[in-house]
DNA sequence: ATTTACAAGCCGGCTATCCTGTATGTAGAG
DNA sequence: CTCTACATACAGGATAGCCGGCTTGTAAAT
């Protein structure tokens, strides 16, 4: 019986067991990107389903069936993991922006397709729960403060690349060519809101196809300017 | 932790009791009225401010100068508090569309206005803590349970005056009417969302303004109808 | 190649804090 | 005097982050 068993964790002389051999060996870095992946799944889900609120760490980790401890040791707060979903989901649409923006025929096809391809993204939960955190935001200063930067990061290449899809495409160079463009993603993120609380995708199905219709009109010079100020607000 | 500067009201000063005057003396039911418009108001700025999931039935007492106990007394639990938020904004609302929308000039002329009017009922601070219960009875099966009439009867109530709107001017009867609506309040209710997260509301008048331009379009009937339906999603 | 020292990943209990709703007491209206 | 409006203390429950200890990977020393 050593002082051990009674000042317990006082001295302890680094005891080695012996490893077990097992089949499938993971390198370290396997393990947490692992771990990081279920993680950030999970987290999107649950932003997805209860809103910022109401995701809990404790929620998160059961739902990427991982303990606690190993949610804190790869992301040592909740802000971390919540920045760590905005930057993973900017990286994923992004990518997604350039595979199907850069896919097929003119320029002129691929804007037409730009509400379908808002619509395909921002309806998922990724889009969903980022939004949810953007809004979690306004209660969390420290989330606040560490979100800024990337969130100016991410409109700025929104801008960008629909500036570049007009630009290319020899468009009349639109001066409401970003008004468009927040109108747009203003109005598909309105209706995937819709679509989460409501649940019933044909209605809305019906409002992209109108506003296919209206960005057709607009690009094509069918919509006449404003007249009148008249009392604009 | 929490920076006071940059989020007021976020840490509560714990103390703060209404000076009690004796001079003046009310009857009961102008005291419960009080208080209760009192709550309302400050679980509309709260909500506003943090958003549902840190709105706190402390933070809303705090905010509206009434002690914790008054609150539980007029709504024993934060969904009945919620639950008259709703319903009081919801009245507010429909009179003040009912005000507006019987104002002056042509049917059309109200049309055009439409835009205008959503853009300032949707950005106030009430609409957006409507728009915030609804998030948040995501996560609170009370709250869903009891919200669901009340939202049916609201966007039937949505869907009847503009129908009528259309009616009553003969326009071409549109069968894209229901689409229309629900584009347009999901446009506006986007960009309100951008004005609360950025707070920059003049790039946000231009898009209302461009959107007014495509209402007048569509209700003219200068948008061409959908052509091939080119895999729409 | 084996051993050994250490770092990285991981576990689950613990605590301080906060939040909601209840219980109980007090003042004022009727 | 009775009931309503209000105030305060408290209980029960949940949550975020911390911590001691254990397991597994990695690489330097032998």
């Amino acid at each position: 019986m050593t002082d051990e068993a009674v000042f317990p964790g006082m001295s302890r002389p680094r005891v080695r067991r012996p490893r077990r051999t097992i089949a499938e060996r993971r390198t370290q870095a396997e393990r947490s990107a692992e771990t990081q992946r279920k993680l950030i799944e999970a987290a999107i889900t649950v932003l997805h389903r209860v809103g910022y609120g109401a995701t809990t760490t404790g929620l998160i980790a059961d739902e990427a069936g991982v303990s606690r401890g190993a949610m804190l040791h790869q992301y040592p707060t909740k802000v971390d993991l919540m920045l760590a979903v905005v930057a993973e989901v900017y990286e994923r649409e992004t990518a997604e922006y350039r595979r199907r923006g850069a896919e097929t025929g003119s320029t002129r096809e691929r804007l037409y397709r730009f509400p379908d391809l808002m619509w395909d993204l921002l309806t998922r939960p990724s889009a969903m729960a980022v939004l949810e955190i953007m809004m979690g935001s306004r209660s969390d200063p420290e989330l606040a403060k560490r979100l800024a930067p990337l969130q100016r990061r991410i409109e700025a290449a929104s801008r960008a690349t629909v500036e570049r899809l007009l630009k290319e495409g020899g468009f009349p160079d639109l001066p409401e060519a970003n008004a468009m463009r927040r109108l747009f993603v203003a109005a598909v993120r309105g209706l995937s809101i819709d679509l989460m609380l409501l649940k019933d995708r044909a209605e809305l199905d019906d409002a992209i196809q109108l506003l296919k219709r209206l960005l057709r009109a607009l690009s094509e010079g069918l919509v006449p300017p404003a007249e009148e100020t008249s009392d604009s607000r």
